[in-house]
DNA sequence: ATACAAAATGTAATCGATAACACTAAATAG
DNA sequence: CTATTTAGTGTTATCGATTACATTTTGTAT
């Protein structure tokens, strides 16, 4: 009795068959209301549980899908995860987690893994720049199973995607720090061969141009998302002969990087230097001074991604591209000017 | 097409039976490596992938584990998390993520659904305190599948767990806050039906008898883990007649919220109050004041946790019990004496 | 009581991979 | 040149649940 109890083991007790336990268990229509009370009451004294692989392999549906993610400890993606699970888990799915750690051959080896698993759906943010390389990504589109890029998307036929508007992000924050009275604005870039920091990038460039600000290339710095990328960013940039008066991070812990070495330089912030970081981690609202950033709504973002397989799978829609509102969030890093 | 390629299309394709192919695939001696070799290629040509349903179900194994967590979107859940994936992903396991959100129900029902999905093992720092009502757990034992608990556990048999020595960092901790010459130490418990909870106030007592400073029951605050609770409960101890100097806050986020009040109120960290926290969330260290607090390793809590899983699939231990060592991180929030 | 419809149950195939056992062919021993 | 080993394949049952189809039982009408 090491616990496993199957539906032929109560078949057997009961002197029936399998077919009408099963039938008993599903409500079938074709059975009697007293064996199917017989049925229920045996298989709960047995402590009877359904197996979901046996399930999964007749049906072709496992009830998993996966998640592909650069790393699962930083609020942003364990919050989509979250949005995730709370959006599939009443349907009865699972969710697997996999971690690429930016990793391209981990990511491809993640997909077939999931592939291999059976999943019935992927939900992934890029960590690489598939270049013609799109190969495994394919497979899963000719299996014909949901795959739904968020945040960092990679624009696809047959795939959907759940993002926020980087582009409007990225373009009224800019518009505020000029409001602010910063026309010097440093740019802390992600790498813009992914579609978000090119977006990002593209409202930046655009706010700019709209308010007859010229683009000042070394204004413009490529950074990892660390404190210490953000601290040596801004040590270059204050050596330049005109240097900023604003720092626009596409990182958070860059902004906080910057912020600490700006205050060691002795600037004051926001009265000298205005910062704004992108992401609404938890801490830059718990700092003395607190970090002006963009809030992407990643619970949203999840639950919407969640929204998005079902209806894949419910055939509502065959693929559908979301967009969500980013939220800039004011605080004092940036807030010189009080309306 | 939709690109399911069993072993039984390979056979047919090559004219020979499933059971060779399989063979094949599975480096068997008793296949000649002519046909081996026209299997494999064949496999790759046709784009085989095994499916792993159909040999979960045959084998018993399901090469999934699960994890129980109160919540997903905290530093310390996802890295214990990420710590468990890191160890268990070389082996060829995938990680299932359940989250209670601190609720008695969904954890049962958690349980249930990790094990109609066949895990080969449960991974579960528990929400709530399973009174007499550990049926649940029993069931996971009964059917000899791996349990481990981490960090907050239940003394159980044939249950494994991995904590931090939570009695001993309070202990410490207290020790430290003494040393700096608070003795009118405030304590913000969790709830203490939890062991970990349990332990961390005996090492707390303790450490105050074992230097002859009576408890004050005043002193002692019962709280959950939010910035909130902690400005409340900081307010609460300053109505009182003879007020602390100290606060050992179990929670960060709490120890947080105390130090924001305590600066409203005007009164200087560290000289005349000092702060520690406990869990060493990210925030503790970027603050302008950085907090003291205790770190808990959850990454190697988590990559002990699976190494604990995978000696007892392999039969190395049945059972362990791993304690690590705390780190307790002094910071400017409770330093005075510069040693 | 007979015929026939309806209800309830049984039989057997299926999902995909594996493995114990059976068998064929070639290789070696005598 | 026959007998026996052995390398290489084939056959078939198995894991657990479901379901189309077949069969039995029950109920109803005449």
């Amino acid at each position: 009795m090491s616990g496993k109890t199957t539906i032929y083991d109560i078949a057997k007790a009961l002197n029936i068959t399998a077919a009408t336990v099963s039938r008993a268990l599903n409500d079938n229509p074709k059975i009697s209301q007293s064996t199917r009370k017989l049925v229920l009451e045996t298989a709960n004294k047995m402590n009877y549980k359904q197996n979901k692989l046996a399930l999964a392999l007749r049906s072709g549906k496992s009830n998993n899908v996966g998640v592909i993610v650069p790393r699962i400890n930083t609020n942003f993606f364990a919050s989509v995860i979250r949005g995730i699970e709370e959006g599939l888990h009443p349907e009865g799915y699972q969710v697997i987690i996999c971690q690429t750690h930016e990793d391209e051959d981990r990511e491809v080896e993640n997909v077939n893994t999931l592939l291999n698993a059976q999943v019935d759906g992927i939900f992934m943010s890029i960590s690489n720049l598939p270049k013609e390389n799109n190969h495994y990504i394919e497979r899963v589109i000719q299996k014909n199973i949901p795959l739904i890029f968020f945040d960092r998307k990679k624009e696809m036929k047959n795939v959907s995607s759940v993002t926020i508007d980087d582009y409007l992000a990225s373009y009224q924050t800019t518009q505020h720090l000029i409001e602010q009275g910063c026309e010097k604005i440093a740019y802390f870039s992600g790498d813009r061969s992914l579609e978000i920091y090119e977006d990002r990038y593209r409202g930046y460039e655009q706010a700019l141009l709209d308010n007859n600000i010229p683009i000042n290339e070394d204004y413009i710095i490529s950074i990892k998302s660390n404190v210490v990328e953000g601290r040596d960013a801004v040590e270059k940039l204050l050596t330049l002969e005109n240097p900023p008066n604003a720092i626009f991070s596409t990182s958070d812990f860059a902004a906080l990087g910057a912020i600490q070495k700006l205050k060691e330089r002795g600037i004051k912030i926001p009265e000298d230097f205005c910062v704004f970081g992108f992401g609404n981690e938890p801490f830059t609202k718990f700092m003395e001074l607190s970090i002006s950033t963009i809030d992407q709504s990643p619970l949203e973002m999840g639950k919407m991604a969640a929204q998005v397989f079902l209806d894949k799978i419910n055939n509502k829609k065959s693929e559908s591209k979301v967009v969500l509102l980013p939220k800039l969030l004011i605080r004092q890093s940036s807030t010189r000017i009080i309306t």
